[in-house]
DNA sequence: CTGGATCCTGTGGGATACTG
DNA sequence: CAGTATCCCACAGGATCCAG
């Protein structure tokens, strides 16, 4: 089983919940895994698509991602460093559960893209209003 | 609204995404969410079905689940104190995320296997690596 | 450009004891 | 039975500097 982050599951019927819960936490590895559904990235696109995460921790989670089995790493040996991150097949798997996440997050966090068009979620937007941020209840 | 428990988020499209995972993120929060699918329950119920968690810890998340409106907390003024937790119609929106949470770690409960060889997915261990005892409902 | 090494903090979460 | 209060620590995660 993926290293246990984290402590030992409660194995209980929604162990399973649990399990795949531990795999996508970390407050980034869900956003990461949602960008790299769009293709292959470079460190940097990542990076820019999360502004406020660090190359410390990007470079963590991308590990671990790794690690799980999720993203293939990929290094060129060029002069200017060039690595790729791409899902595995495993890595797909993801994407219902990943597209789940973010169905409901369009229709309760408020945080809006069209409430028409609010069934083809399977198209990022390539921006995010200024307010994204729900700022408190 | 769940006001931020975390940091401000990041507003790529993966937004919804992220918000999401803030919501069921906590060690417990997905399982107990997913208990709450079978029906309401009391406090020792849910207590037993998680072996592993602290009164301290059921209590602080279920507090922050009925914050984020998710679950309602019925207090019985009786002798022997009776609490009962149930779903709100918001809690149960999350429904298909939970079932999303729990059919891919069905499925793929008990991996992590080679990285290089990933290719092959084809081989769910439909088990709890532990002794994942089912409680059934 | 990619990302390792260090340092440092916040806080999630565990153990235990007490209360109504 | 249900819940609160304390103490305490490990670790996720942020800031920076350094290096190939």
């Amino acid at each position: 089983m993926a290293r246990i982050r984290h402590k030992s599951l409660d194995c209980s019927p929604g162990c399973a919940v649990e399990a795949t819960l531990q795999l996508i936490d970390g407050k980034w590895k869900g956003v990461i895994l949602y960008h790299l559904l769009e293709g292959t990235l470079r460190f940097n696109e990542i990076r820019r698509r999360l502004p406020n995460i660090t190359q410390r921790m990007l470079t963590a989670q991308l590990r671990e991602l790794e690690q799980d089995g999720f993203v293939l790493r990929t290094v060129y040996a060029e002069v200017p460093p060039k690595v790729e991150y791409s899902l595995t097949a495993r890595g797909r798997t993801l994407e219902p559960v990943i597209m789940a996440l973010k169905k409901w997050g369009d229709e309760n966090t408020g945080f809006r893209r069209d409430p028409e068009s609010s069934a083809d979620l399977d198209e990022p937007a390539a921006d995010c209003p200024v307010s994204c941020v729900q700022a408190g209840g």
